[in-house]
DNA sequence: TTATCACTTGAAGAAATCTTCAACTAGCGC
DNA sequence: GCGCTAGTTGAAGATTTCTTCAAGTGATAA
């Protein structure tokens, strides 16, 4: 038996939750970019940035090609999208509700 | 803006990113149950379930309340569950040609 | 009151992940 | 060949996250 089904989900989602990792995929929601365009917007190192996209290309999530001198990375399935969706979605219903938490702490105590 | 949007949806993602978390969170899908209830379908200790419930309640992912003996815990809204059908989809495109956890997949389904 | 069930908490060592650095490969122009 | 831009890799130390343990709380039953 192979790694159980939860743990391949954990590992999907353990792969989008890095900064730069998230950056890369709503960038390439646009379509193929070099990684010199990546590079100029997002600020990090570009032994870091590589790094990143070794692992998302381990995961699966993007693919990667060799243009003359610039190596053009894109979604492997516009499935990608949906998911970022999603995150978004529920980002909102969340934070949505930490605030009304925060609001409401402020309002009976005193401070802090 | 004090915390980056993109550092937020990084850390939402990352809320899923561990195997017990994201079997508490399809559990609680068909509606609230009892810690009791997960422990018996997860096999996990019990303090290291409720580490993994307080990292979800931290994130504003479920809500807890006690109701008598016992320790009730719920989706905080249904947009989880979208979020959810969005990474088992995903998983279908990325797991193609990889191994077997597809057929797995296609069996189940729905989940578990 | 004592015991028991149902859970939570804090702490500590183990394990995984991140960042950075130095060194490396690939293509292109001279 | 040489130098340059473009990008990758492996390794090391720093940081974060996981798991487990021991001790704790709260409700209820005896």
């Amino acid at each position: 038996m192979s790694v159980p089904l939860y743990q391949a989900k954990a590992e999907l989602f353990r792969t989008l939750g890095h900064p730069v990792r998230i950056r890369v995929l709503e960038l390439l929601q646009d379509g193929p970019k070099p990684v010199r365009d990546l590079l100029a917007m997002i600020e990090v190192e570009a032994s870091n940035l590589s790094q990143q996209l070794a692992v998302l290309r381990r995961a699966g999530m993007v693919t990667s090609h060799r243009d003359g001198p610039l190596v053009m990375y894109a979604l492997s399935t516009p499935d990608v999208a949906d998911l970022l969706a999603a995150g978004r979605r529920i980002l909102g219903s969340v934070l949505t509700d930490r605030d009304s938490l925060l609001d409401e702490l402020r309002a009976t105590s005193g401070d802090r």
